[in-house]
DNA sequence: TTTT
DNA sequence: TTTT
């Protein structure tokens, strides 16, 4: 039976993201995103916490984090949880959980003390990365 | 600035959820949830794909699963990722990302072949997991 | 700057889809959705709550609501809010919000006290409607 | 059987909202929310969509949106639809959906062109409104 | 490890 | 590693 498995974010780039151009033409993108949430401890203080997701875009969502997503851009993430096995340096199996996108919008919000232009007001969205490009995703680094 | 961290997922339980009862009165519940998915190959043949999610529920929901929850039991699940360290047998820190549930809902899904009743009809929600029981998550050995 | 309008809808269709083939080979389908739900009031008494959704679905998911749903079915919905004007009878200009589809999937349930078999264990996931049909809908009577 | 019934939207306040002080202390606000959408039409020119919905919040986030919320600034809004009947002024009975809030965050933006401060990057999150103030929402005009 |  |  089909099941429902999608992600909400909101949220700032941590860094630039990481584009690779495949052979064959696709092109994927790598970066993480911030999510910051606050709640009051029990002696009344507030508290920041702030959760990192790893995310992860094929083709066309690629190409536009590569030209408009800078750090520290705030944006609304849509997308799927998958999780990846991978072997680290030890040849040990080690998990990777990653959000894969399948929109991404792009908010106002921009880092305070920032030189640079505001984001871009633009917004891309795309049909859903079609799983016949998921096979090369095990092929990479991360 | 505050940001949106939030998944909705429609799966079947692979197991029992297992529960514990804290000192201090919290209880918390884990269990894993899949997520099925298909699509079609590039040869036109249908390929069935199961993603796993680690899911966490504490004090009402916890005991809501521990009553009602079963393997096999579909259902609705919205929470937020989080993921935590620990450290493996080696030592080693590691990362695992789960989704601790806000919200569960029961469908009426059940195995089929299965001889036992259906899900009882029933849900519950309740106001999402106050961060105040958070750290004692940290606490526990998954 | 691009917006979000997004709904996410568990219900049960309150009668069959009412298809309609639209010259040009589009099709549309329209039916209501019922989500229920329950709160205890201030004595303490479960008391239920109906509200009712206006879904429409255009092209493939209109074709895969005539085959496959039927009043009773216990579906996943989700899509966007659109409202649209029409005229009444008195030439009244008058408002209608519905849900447009950009996902249906089917869910186990079935109506409680149904002599009929399960809601086929089928799901059904397509691109989001492309707006290009939309016009249409403006034409149609509802 | 328990459903689901929520909606995700971001966008921009069409003017301030507008608040009631109820007798026995709850507070209500009212405000239109724009979202913002756009396509290319069979000719290939972009052409702008923009979706109006009708935004109410109760209790807290009725007071957080008389503080904080001013025409044009941009929010993330979760919340539930609600359809209510009403007479207009010729005795007819007539509809209204409207999305009842249960969380709202404020985003960045705000609008172009405004002279005025940006919004403050505050943001408020407060459990479900719970059902038991909605009786109150049908004694009010909108 | 679920479900179809 | 973001943001406030």
């Amino acid at each position: 039976m089909a099941g429902i498995n999608k992600v909400i974010l909101i949220g700032n780039l941590g860094k630039d993201p990481e584009v690779r151009h495949l052979e064959g033409g696709a092109s994927v993108a790598h970066f993480t995103l911030a999510t910051n949430d606050h709640y009051k401890d029990k002696q009344g203080n507030r508290v920041e916490r702030t959760e990192w997701h790893n995310i992860t875009a094929w083709r066309g969502l690629a190409e536009m984090a590569e030209k408009y997503l800078k750090k520290g851009h705030q944006v609304y993430i849509e997308g799927k949880l998958r999780t990846r096995q991978y072997q680290d340096k030890d040849n040990q199996t080690r998990y990777i959980t990653e959000i894969v996108a399948d929109e991404i919008t792009m908010l106002g919000g921009r880092p305070s003390g920032s030189d640079g232009p505001a984001a871009p007001e633009q917004a891309v969205a795309v049909a859903p990365v079609t799983f016949r490009q998921e096979p090369e995703l095990d092929q990479l680094p991360f």
